[in-house]
DNA sequence: TATTATTGAATTGTATACACTATTCTCAAG
DNA sequence: CTTGAGAATAGTGTATACAATTCAATAATA
């Protein structure tokens, strides 16, 4: 038995980062991309023992993948009083605005520089995929591919550091819309972020930059101060992947 | 390794930032502190139980510190074999170096527009503060206390993602600073850091920017960052030790 | 009726027991 | 002497019990 050629052998099939291996990856990733699909709105309470018993596990996992949303700011952590969706103010939007011009710009740039031809596919497959959304009317994944267009764009950028920041103005940027924008604007980003691709393709650096910045003013605008209420039921917005909790595991005594 | 832990981390110092209520804060506070002030080396392994038993509290809380340690990269946490003080890569250090010089020419402009006499008299009095450690000899609180200064900044910006952000770019390069600064050189950044505050009192922005971006390249040619590429060849690496093949490595004798 | 105390349920904070993994140690084979 | 397999050990991963705190409902008082 080789073991260390097993490891090798095994490494692959690892798809967009959560690997099955530990649970709160997989419990952070839902609860994650249930609040940017919006079908969790801002100021929804998160329970933790209402969580634990959608996705089947203790309130350890649970908190640990509260820790970890809480520290990109897209859920809030009150001590003693549990965890809701964070609910940016209207100041905090115009920060978290401001800072993303500033790392957008220079993701950009990098992006101009660095971006091969794969990664330029698979930004038009992303955008393609935000298009179809919109156009069946799933506005909720359209929101969250248009979020992730501008995460593979940073990805491109070959800086950690601005990634990471990068995913946490994102994920906030999109609580911003869920609060701020009109219901039924549709976001019709793609449009624009065709725009973006070609220029990256053309090495236009200045182009691109122009049209991020004005694709940023675009967002700005969309956003005004109605607010419509989503969905505060947890168990209904998990309700296709409840599931048993798992049978605790036999717990053998050590025998004496 | 217990018995050494306990003396590096429990070192009285200034624990700032620790809000007495919750216990994870201090220990977070202490552990942060230690790595900054480098008491503890990039690389060194940060064992659970024996954190728990420096700091009298459980694996629970030592858990919750290391976590957010790890979200800011200042650990490293790798799965199931325990956390280490993260050793940032040559390449990382790049990196953090290019997203520094975005975040902090954005942080000076708005420090430049927002600056009350406080904020800037705070500014002074950390300066102070730094060049009286470093002139008493004491490296590691002066570099924390470098650090500081630019914290500050991020905090007169009036920008909180951007003051995030820099928190944890702040802290990288501490311990960049520890694992690449080439020898005596002292940091001494506390002349420059006295003329920037001298042009924010001046309001002058251009001025300010110019000085921070010097100030900037100043940190990374004491550093040795400049050419080096650090290689993935281990033959590289390691040519300085390759020995003839057929010469027998002598086996070191087992200690006792 | 409005306001404040008090009590009890519900929820979070922490410690700890057990399960699982990785590392170290020992020893046998080449 | 080196290499590798298997057992012992140490350390992390997760669940759960219990303590502490908050929240809600009721009762008491003015």
């Amino acid at each position: 038995m080789n073991d260390r050629l097993q490891n090798i052998i095994s490494q692959d099939g690892s798809v967009r980062g959560a690997k099955s291996g530990t649970q709160d990856d997989v419990v952070y990733a839902h609860i994650f991309d249930a609040i940017l699909e919006q079908r969790l709105a801002p100021g929804t309470k998160l329970s933790e023992e209402a969580l634990g018993e959608i996705f089947g596990v203790s309130r350890t996992i649970i908190r640990r993948a509260l820790s970890r949303l809480a520290h990109e700011q897209v859920v809030l952590l009150r001590p003693n009083r549990g965890a809701v969706v964070a609910e940016p103010s209207l100041e905090e939007a115009r920060q978290i605005s401001f800072a993303r011009r500033i790392v957008e710009r220079a993701i950009t740039e990098l992006a101009v520089d660095h971006a091969t031809a794969e990664q330029i596919a698979n930004l038009q497959r992303l955008v393609d995929e935000e298009q179809a959304s919109f156009d069946k009317g799933d506005r909720g994944s359209g929101i969250r591919l248009s979020g992730e267009f501008h995460l593979q764009l940073a990805l491109m950028a070959n800086n950690a550091p601005l990634l990471n920041f990068q995913r946490s103005l994102v994920s906030q940027t999109s609580l911003i819309i869920a609060r701020y924008e009109s219901g039924n604007r549709s976001h019709c980003s793609y449009d624009e972020h065709n725009q973006l691709i070609e220029a990256i393709k053309k090495r236009d650096k200045e182009k691109a930059v122009e049209l991020m910045m004005h694709h940023l003013d675009h967002i700005d605008h969309k956003l005004n101060l109605q607010d419509d209420g989503a969905s505060g039921d947890l168990h209904a917005v998990f309700s296709h992947l409840i599931k048993e909790r798992k049978e605790p595991r036999s717990r053998k005594k050590r025998a004496g």
